[in-house]
DNA sequence: TTGAAAGCGCTACCAG
DNA sequence: CTGGTAGCGCTTTCAA
């Protein structure tokens, strides 16, 4: 096994019959060498097996070529997509991803970003993982271009790329009310939760706007079997009497045509169970889904649903780091940018 | 805006009045230094806020401080699961994590070793894609630790941690044996399709290990509307002139009192159309998953399932790295070593 | 177009 | 315990 130490380019220089020099700038992209040379060079790069040290470039250039990147501890699918975008998008400028996981606590989340500071990445791109955490500790640590992606985006003296969530709503709320849907409700969300509040308001909202009712939130654990027991509950308060003959679910007294779920699971829970209690999904009642979870998969969908663009997200934020670094190659020079993408809705068989 | 260089060693010994070296060994976990030039440097490196520059310190020392972990590009909970073990494992050991996916074709691949190289990484951990990719080459091309971790491990020059899904298999039809099942069937198994058809091979394996009978792999898609669908398809078989007046389910004119799906999602579709066709699960039939695939969740289950231990294996892969990293410093000397992890099996309400 | 040489900031060796 | 100093491997002026 050959121990001997890895070779440089000296070592390159020397078997090709230049200097160092010549050799740097054949890496480099040989600009401004002969053709003769540079053959000579990259021939003894390819016999030597020589690489690259980026460290020393690194050193020399003051610049690593590298992008740290900071998530919540959340194991969901989402953030597999948003990591797989960014370091897709990374690599197609030739950087490198350091990914790292804020701890809890504020404190511990600035040493995060002092660590990575320490490996002098060029770059930060920031996934917020609470409102709680404070955005500001860490722009104010930063020496380097920071972005940050996710659902909440806090102050506003760095680039961000968020969701627009309300508008997305408003998007299913009205495919739905295209469909003919008249009276909606929610399942899966509580009112308890601030987030999921949020949401309540905004089909409520949607639905104000559009002429049409808001009749209740149900609640429901946020997962299948919530939407297997709503679906019973649903079932279960059926009025024979009704204008339908009991086709039409009724909440409260009210009919209901359109049931907005908190995501896939539930809906697909919900839709299985109405169908086998003899609820015509679309045709008596409309199901819609606001958080899609089944990551990259085909376009015949059974739930109508929200699709987050977490993929173009990722991408979004490499580019606006990759524009930051470009221009002032190492500050907040101008206005911050903030990009806004929606999801965007997938029409399925649970819907008109 | 303060727009000079940052400050460096220099400066600290400048400012507490030692010289450079001392000020490094401060840094380096104060060895050898009076406690009086010690808090010097300290109070130095706070008032200037001096930042450690690992790029620097890596030239000097050949030491990046830095793992590279290649991943393939499946945008799956697991992988979530292992990145965030893997970071968390390095986190404590005070190294970085730089991530990289592999690209589609094997010589692509060797290039996302090299980059990884280039950048003097100091081990590697590689989760394998497919059984196409030849991890040989990872492996030839490497001049540092490897690992790899993953439900496919290749070859045996390197260490590795892996999965045992047989012997977890064996566990989950040893479990609804013990609960009383005596024929069973798999449901959302393909037998065309490689990997499954190894799965449907280790619950024949485990039937005949035990004398209960395997009956059947009944089709499904691998998802919630395979189950569903599956569910329906065995309620519409059921014989009101079978031994029990019609409650059980019969496949091929056979009784089938267990059924062992492809994961949670297939098993829950499957128990919810069941339990509302009148047939009682786990009474009538049992019913297990082989593949958990809610991360994280709390431990009143409705499914019977295998958790896969993705932490626990990122854990693992991290040690056995660092373990290689401190022994040798860079070489494969001695054996590989190989771990074997078994997936847990979560009871549920849906076995006995 | 080319080469010589000066460092980038740090660690580690050696002498005191 | 401390300080001087020689590089780690590369990029980048500056002259030629």
């Amino acid at each position: 096994m050959n121990q001997t130490t890895e070779p440089t380019l000296v070592d390159v220089a020397q078997r090709a019959g230049v200097s160092i020099a010549t050799a740097s700038r054949v890496l480099s992209g040989a600009q401004h060498v002969s053709e003769s040379r540079s053959r000579a060079v990259r021939k003894a790069i390819a016999d030597l097996g020589y690489r690259h040290n980026a460290v020393a470039s690194a050193l020399r250039s003051q610049r690593t070529e590298t992008v740290g990147l900071i998530l919540p501890r959340y194991t969901t699918g989402f953030l597999s997509a948003l990591i797989e975008s960014v370091s897709a998008a990374l690599d197609d400028a030739g950087l490198s991803l350091v990914l790292r996981y804020s701890a809890e606590g504020d404190d511990h989340d600035v040493e995060t970003v002092e660590s990575l500071l320490n490996r002098r990445v060029d770059g930060l791109i920031v996934c917020p993982p609470s409102e709680d955490v404070s955005r500001d500790a860490i722009a104010a640590a930063a020496r380097v271009p920071v972005v940050q992606v996710g659902r909440h985006i806090f102050g506003d003296g760095t680039d961000s790329v968020g969701l627009d969530d309300n508008r997305a709503t408003d998007l299913l709320v009205g495919s739905l009310a295209d469909g003919g849907a008249r009276s909606f409700a929610t399942v899966g969300l509580s009112p308890a939760d601030h987030a999921d509040a949020r949401r309540i308001a905004a089909v409520r909202a949607s639905c104000d706007s559009r002429g049409t009712a808001f009749v209740a939130a149900l609640p429901a654990d946020a997962v299948l079997a919530g939407g297997v027991a709503a679906a019973n509950r649903l079932l279960a308060s059926r009025d024979p009497a009704g204008p339908d003959g009991g086709a039409g679910l009724v909440v409260d007294g009210r009919r209901v045509d359109a049931i907005v779920c908190a995501n896939d699971d539930v809906a697909h829970g919900l839709v299985t169970v109405l169908r086998l209690g003899d609820v015509a999904v679309p045709d008596d009642v409309q199901v819609a889904s606001l958080l899609d979870v089944s990551f990259g998969e085909g376009d015949d969908r059974d739930i109508t649903t929200l699709r987050h663009p977490w993929p173009a997200m990722g991408r979004e934020a490499v580019r606006l780091l990759l524009d930051a670094l470009g221009s002032t190659g190492g500050g907040d020079a101008g206005g911050a940018r903030r990009v806004t993408l929606a999801p965007r809705l997938l029409k399925g068989r649970s819907s008109r």
